[in-house]
DNA sequence: TAGTTCAACTTGTATATACAACTTAGCATA
DNA sequence: TATGCTAAGTTGTATATACAAGTTGAACTA
């Protein structure tokens, strides 16, 4: 029982994580039920059950009470400074950046993030989508959910004048601003692809006045 | 039971949580057992489980089969590029940045940051310790823990000629670098007190070449 | 047609039980 | 003394069972 292949919840993991690259279940398709699991792989419902919660808590799949569990959808996470990193990246090859806000907007949590932030269906979380320039040439696309309750004024901030780093200064006392960092893809003129891959997805800054 | 102050697994972690604040058990010191917390809390030991599982994962235990479960530091986890931020926000005030590394070496994974980076007792992990000071005034005191398997030539790097950016660049293309940092203490003539508290324990960076 | 009810299926919580694997301390033995 | 064994306690894995709670679609009813 020692070694890690035979251990009955991995199996089960192994299962699921090979259907989803195999594309067998693409994302926010079903995977099979706790119970189609225990007659499939012959395990116990618990047995069964444990690996499903292991992959949701590792971002891979999301659950819904009633509905079933789904793929989640991968994702690039990045900290929230990275885009003050990228400007400083262009900035050291002796390049132009600039940025361009594409979307910034109040909108009902995706279900498959609703277990990231801990909120419940039907509550609102931040969007945001900008487009990062080198020379104006896009070279990266960047999604960001931020929790309300860590930084409410969110919406209000200008990017083009104010660094994340200044931002979340000017809003302590909040003691923590979560955030969630989707790269899609990246410029096709770049031949840059994004590979992605699962990662830790929330990504929590502390700070005190 | 759709309160969620009457699930039983909650009771169990209020316990262990509000036990810890209240000094009962300190850093490092062993919770209750699963068994005792099954006469304790008037749970089942499965019940009891979950609670010690889910504030393991949460980072505040750490478990040792056969030794039982402990009390984890509090940490300040922040993110790898926060060196360069930090250099950057000194910078923005105008004055000068300025850093001293005090330690970097290979060393035991100590055993409470095993269940972050998923190795075993005994493996190794790169440890450095770096203050940052502003106007030569310490203002930050730096631990990081870095998993080798991302970044094997993590003690070759030097700090002062090369930002982590940079060095990320040259590491890949390893597509995984876990770190943890941890913010001991400021400087007591700064009269900064950092306030710890619990965080995502792990970021993790993805790069493609 | 529009609305309601209900049955089937899903995930969520909780218990009781059993055995495996590991650690430690103390005891017995050489 | 030094070594090895054993027993007790701990976490890890796995099963079987039961009921609660949310969702969906089909059947039924007004």
């Amino acid at each position: 029982m020692t070694d890690p292949n035979t251990r009955r919840y991995m199996v089960v993991k192994n299962f699921i994580k090979q259907g989803i690259e195999d594309g067998s279940w693409a994302e926010h398709k079903r995977v099979p039920s706790e119970n189609e699991l225990v007659e499939t792989c012959g395990v116990s419902r618990m047995t069964a059950r444990r690996a499903l919660d292991e992959l949701t808590e590792e971002g891979i799949l999301y659950r819904a009470q009633g509905r079933g569990t789904f793929v989640a959808p991968k994702k690039l996470h990045s900290p929230m400074l990275e885009i003050r990193n990228i400007a400083d990246e262009v900035k050291e090859r002796g390049n132009e950046y600039s940025n361009e806000l594409i979307l910034l907007q109040k909108e009902h949590c995706p279900i498959h993030l609703l277990h990231y932030f801990d909120l419940e269906e039907g509550e609102d979380i931040f969007h945001s989508i900008m487009v990062h320039k080198e020379n104006n040439k896009p070279i990266q696309i960047e999604q960001r959910y931020v929790n309300p309750k860590a930084a409410p004024d969110y919406l209000k901030q200008n990017f083009n004048e104010m660094t994340p780093n200044v931002y979340l200064s000017e809003v302590a006392p909040l003691t923590q601003a979560e955030h969630q960092i989707e790269a899609k893809e990246a410029d096709p003129f770049m031949r840059v692809t994004l590979k992605l891959q699962e990662h830790e997805p929330v990504l929590s800054i502390d700070r005190t006045t």
